[in-house]
DNA sequence: CGGCTTTGACCGGCGC
DNA sequence: GCGCCGGTCAAAGCCG
């Protein structure tokens, strides 16, 4: 049954026509996603169907037009990490309205590097980026930069460090856990001037450490570990301290606590425990503040607190990718407080059991759905990328967040300003 | 004309 | 064993 012609196809709002996302994100038509009104193929029907943006729409359509309003529906833009993507597929993953758009690497000829791009089904304005595999040829100078930038910024909140070493070579490994905040308003490639900025975090779970859990939730990590060893685990957010972020590891707990802060952001403060603090011993937190004082800091301070919501959103986030109230042995539960009455229970299980010694095509199973999977450490901006919006109110300014790291090619209609073709 | 996106179909893994 | 679902393939169409 060969596949019929259909209306609406041709470029993709973000990816621009080149489809290279250095320029898509900067010159793309700006034509992302306007509403991810569910483009349902059918959840559950039909999924097993490619997305189909706005099918409706479409057989109504003729070509051309069809395209455009197709592509303004529900698209997934992407962000400009560096690298040359090519899109190999499109689809609507159960759970998620938005379509779940496929990149491959071209790069080199045959990069195994492959990424998914998705919009957090609970805030459409995140985006949620997940790269998989080891490039096999040498990064882009783009790319290379924003590796080590965002590298960089992420050594720098999980250390604490206020230095502004932007060229810090080692990933931001924070133990295991990779956690990059950055801005997407400066960048490597012709980052769009046009765009504005957008706070991107980005959890990198292709960690070089074998053992990663994410933890959204009050309780401790878990060491039920004789499975997965938990050698860090994320923490956002108890219950109680819904605005709450930190980190926490075998040797010692990082928070950042940015408390009440409001959308605007006040300052953000970090507290660190030293190495003897258990995992969760809140009591023996050190406490010690740091000032945001460097620019990254304070960056990755506005990007984490540009959004109130960000912390249900990230848990929404990783739990769409990884899977929800999967409460498999070993793993961390977790709890995401949304700004709704309920609170929906996230489990999410994150396990990332890659070794960094095998090859770089291995296959190293992340979730135990087998949903999502990675291939050892992609040098360049390996992880989830969640990008949340620019404050709300301010999206208009480019503005605030001065450190170099990621370019969102991504924007959200609802939160961006209005932007003609 | 080349390169890229779109998108239905196909395939394989996983859960029941 | 079956169905669901995610991921990939590949033909067709479109744009620069």
């Amino acid at each position: 049954m060969a596949p019929q012609p259909k209306p609406g196809m041709g470029s993709s709002g973000f990816e621009g026509r080149q489809g290279k996302e250095e320029l898509g994100a900067a010159g793309g038509r700006g034509e992302a996603a306007r509403d991810c009104s569910p483009a349902k193929a059918g959840d559950g029907a039909n999924n097993n169907k490619t997305a189909r943006n706005g099918d409706e729409e479409q057989h109504q359509n003729p070509a051309k037009k069809a395209r455009v309003s197709v592509r303004a529906r529900c698209d997934t833009p992407t962000m400009n990490d560096g690298c040359q993507w090519r899109k190999y597929g499109q689809k609507i993953a159960k759970g998620n309205p938005c379509p779940r758009a496929y990149y491959r690497c071209t790069v080199g000829p045959s990069c195994p590097v492959r990424k998914q791009v998705q919009r957090c089904a609970d805030d459409m304005s995140i985006l949620i980026t997940t790269y998989e595999g080891n490039h096999n040829h040498p990064l882009p100078m783009s790319a290379t930069t924003m590796a080590s930038t965002t590298s960089a910024a992420a050594s720098m909140l999980l250390s604490g460090s206020s230095s502004s070493s932007s060229t810090a070579a080692v990933p931001g490994n924070l133990h295991g856990l990779n956690m990059y905040v950055s801005d997407n308003n400066n960048n490597m490639n012709s980052i769009s001037s046009t765009s504005p900025s957008y706070p991107t975090i980005t959890l990198d779970l292709t960690s070089t450490n074998n053992n990663n859990i994410l933890n959204t939730s009050s309780s401790p990590p878990h060491s039920s570990s004789s499975q997965f060893a938990p050698a860090s685990s994320l923490n956002f957010g108890a219950a109680s301290e819904p605005a709450t972020w930190g980190l926490h590891n075998g040797a010692g707990i990082l928070n950042y606590g940015i408390g009440n802060v409001g959308r605007s952001g006040n300052a953000a403060h970090y507290r660190m425990s030293g190495p003897a603090a258990g995992p969760s011993s809140s009591s023996s937190h050190h406490n010690q503040s740091m000032l945001a004082d460097s620019t990254m800091v304070a960056a990755a301070t506005k990007a984490i607190t540009a959004d109130p919501s960000f912390q249900s959103a990230l848990a929404a986030a990783l739990t769409s990718i990884i899977g929800k109230n999967n409460n498999s042995s070993g793993k961390v539960v977790t709890s995401s407080s949304r700004g709704g009455g309920d609170q929906p229970s996230y489990l999410m299980n994150v396990k990332a059991s890659g070794d960094a010694n095998t090859a770089p095509s291995s296959t190293t199973s992340l979730s135990r759905t087998g949903s999502l999977s990675h291939h050892g450490q992609s040098a360049a901006g390996s992880g989830l990328v969640f990008q949340a919006p620019s404050s709300s109110s301010s999206s208009s300014s480019p503005h605030s967040y001065s450190m170099p790291a990621f370019t969102a090619a991504a924007r959200d209609a609802s939160t961006s300003p209005s932007e003609d073709n």
